[in-house]
RNA sequence: GCGGGCAUAGCUCAACUGGAUAGAGCGCCAGACUACGAAUCUGGAGGUUUGGGGUUCGACUCCCUAUGCCCGCACCA
């Protein structure tokens, strides 16, 4: 029979079967497959060791007795138990041609794929900048981070909603506005709009400290703002626009496209609605003039208060952010919500989710699944922060840039022979993706240590060395005259070698690599795989030679070839990274 | 003060959420191109998983505790 996308699903299902027949099931068994540590086996089964623990039977006799059960298995694995009863299970060759066979391309791959989340809509929060201010270096972890859970939930199945909810609503926007009206330069709006906007904030800050008259009349221009005065509103919007626009040009370099861009201004007229729902829910009560939510059986939560309305009558992020969830059940009716910043503001996701978890069943509003994707800050080499106000940030357009220069030097120097062009070209892609890349092969968890070198480094665990696999394997093509697109590879056969074997073991697996990191949300997990699986291919390209006058020998090899460069590709794809066709 | 997070090889990081002998890269040492791309590959050295206790067939992972660093905590987001 033919073996499904994900082998160790299929594992599960025949050991659950097996344990139905011992009447296993209803007392709780759980398989428990996951992939193996290549020395014992493809997959592994741990169920039969918590199971006979709680049973008090002995273990080894359980996964036997199950394993007895499994007959018709024993065509594509190779079953054993070991140890104190982990059941192993290793491919046969037959069964890994099977699955190479029927995974040739990226198209079947996402098919295999997709009945995961299929019929689900899930929304992603990412990136998320505050307009008329660049984007730094702190922007770069949830920008990328983001898309690639983009990426990964569409490939489950899911249809993704991608929202960059900005942050273009706030006091700021009174010393801006102030200043914009007295002291705009024109030129410089139209060539470096962000660097001006900056200019014009600092200027009112400083204004309106050196001089309390000025400060009045910010905050008037403020209350104009928000009243709808219809100048102020085109000053505002022609700072969203050109705010935007900037935010676009480093989207485009990273592969991010927008389906929505509603910021906080978005939900001001939603909030009265939040307000009055949660009091009606018994949930918010006045405090100090404000309006609170406190969680009693909470530790922290039961003193520390959600604060949803100031007691000026103002709407915060707490009220927009409430408002928000609500729309985004409502609106889009999404089955879940995933929202990437960094782990600061933990607490506020924690009291955003208990708050909206009990008003939404106390008014029956659908609630979706809530994921606050959290990350580590990006800290300078001694360790602390780096702040927006810091003289020291990094913007994220030169740290793009730079990135791009340093692989021009370095493919100049390694192809020299190429053209320019096709040298800037190969450099862009290389440049962006190994700052995209030293972000998701690490657990987003973990404080990110900024340091050029680190970040642009050609070795190891890199993106160049995955993008170099792809290349030499469509390397491998050309010299064939062969189109990786159409390879004729019909009558390939199984696996022999120690390194053919291996590399086809590791390819099956690519299913539970995006799996993991899609559950998990963490992309690391693919990150992971693929730089396992690059060193097993380069492992079998320097013990077996593929382009040989055997015919056989070099179609085994050759869909060996094609099948990790679709794996790779794919995967690579799936963390937002472009790959080349030589470099 | 209250609460959260982190601590793994010299350095940067993994370890599939309680599974088998804790793995990679960089750096170091020794090898491999008149072979499909050496941005590569093959070996080697390197560990009391911060210290101390506990839970159990089994602990980097869970609990307690000590230390160190980071972060949040009433009107910024």
């Amino acid at each position: 029979m033919n073996l499904p996308f994900n082998v160790a699903s299929h594992l599960d299902a025949a050991l659950r079967a097996s344990a139905a027949l011992l009447g296993l099931t209803d007392r709780g068994f759980q398989p428990e497959v996951r992939v193996a540590d290549p020395a014992n086996g493809d997959f592994q089964a741990n169920g039969a060791l918590a199971f006979a623990k709680s049973e008090k039977q002995n273990p080894r006799a359980l996964a036997q007795q199950i394993v007895d059960q499994l007959g018709q298995l024993d065509a594509d694995f190779d079953i054993n138990l070991a140890g104190p009863g982990f059941i192993n299970f290793r491919l046969k060759p037959g069964a890994l041609l099977g699955w190479l066979q029927a995974y040739d391309s990226e198209a079947h791959l996402q098919a295999g794929a997709a009945s995961v989340r299929l019929g689900q809509t899930w929304l992603v929060d990412y990136s998320s900048p505050n307009t008329a201010k660049q984007m730094h270096v702190g922007h770069l972890r949830s920008a990328v981070i983001g898309e690639a859970i983009c990426r990964l939930l569409a490939f489950s199945g899911a249809r993704v909603i991608r929202d960059n909810h900005i942050g273009d609503w706030g006091t700021q926007f009174g010393k801006l506005i102030w200043a914009y009206k007295r002291h705009l330069d024109q030129a410089a709006l139209a060539s470096e709009p962000l660097e001006e906007f900056e200019r014009l904030y600092k200027l009112g800050n400083s204004s309106a400290e050196a001089d309390p008259a000025v400060l009045t009349e910010a905050q008037q221009e403020l209350v104009k703002l928000q009243a709808g005065d219809a100048a102020n509103l085109a000053i505002w919007h022609e700072i969203n626009r050109a705010s935007l626009a900037a935010f676009q040009e480093i989207y485009d370099q990273l592969g991010i496209r927008f389906d929505f861009t509603h910021g906080e201004s978005f939900y001001n007229d939603k909030v009265e609605r939040i307000y009055r729902e949660l009091s009606e829910a018994g949930l918010a009560r006045e405090s100090e003039g404000a309006l609170v939510v406190f969680h009693p059986e909470h530790p922290r939560f039961a003193k520390q208060p959600f604060l949803i309305r100031k007691k000026d009558g103002a709407a915060n992020y707490a009220s927009s952010d409430l408002a928000t969830v609500l729309y985004r059940a409502e609106h889009f009716h999404a089955d879940g919500i995933v929202v990437v910043t960094d782990y600061r503001q933990a607490d506020h996701f924690e009291q955003l989710y208990l708050t909206a978890r009990k008003w939404f069943a106390a008014k029956n509003h659908p609630l979706p699944e809530l994921h606050h994707v959290t990350f580590g800050a990006v800290t300078g080499e001694d360790g602390k922060a780096l702040k927006t106000r810091d003289g020291g940030t990094i913007r994220l357009k030169d740290l793009l840039h730079e990135a791009q220069e340093r692989a021009f030097q370095l493919v100049s120097e390694r192809s020299p022979d190429f053209p320019e062009a096709e040298r800037r070209e190969i450099a862009g892609v290389v440049g962006v993706a190994s700052v995209q890349y030293a972000d998701l092969s690490q657990n987003r968890s973990s404080d990110y240590v900024f340091a050029w070198d680190k970040m642009i480094s050609l070795e190891g665990n890199t993106a160049a060395y995955l993008l170099y696999a792809v290349a030499r394997i469509r390397s491998i093509f050309r010299k064939a005259g062969l189109d990786p697109a159409q390879p004729a590879l019909a009558g390939a056969t199984a696996p022999e070698t120690a390194q053919e074997v291996a590399l086809a073991r590791k390819l099956v697996k690519f299913s539970d690599a995006t799996l993991l990191a899609t559950s998990t949300l963490r992309p690391h997990f693919l990150s992971l795989y693929l730089y396992e699986l690059a060193g097993e291919f380069s492992a079998f390209y320097a013990a077996d030679k593929v382009i040989v006058e055997d015919e056989v020998v070099r179609t085994r090899r050759l869909l060996l070839c094609h099948r990790t460069l679709v794996v790779l590709e794919t995967g690579l794809h799936l963390l937002g990274l472009r790959t080349l066709e030589r470099m």
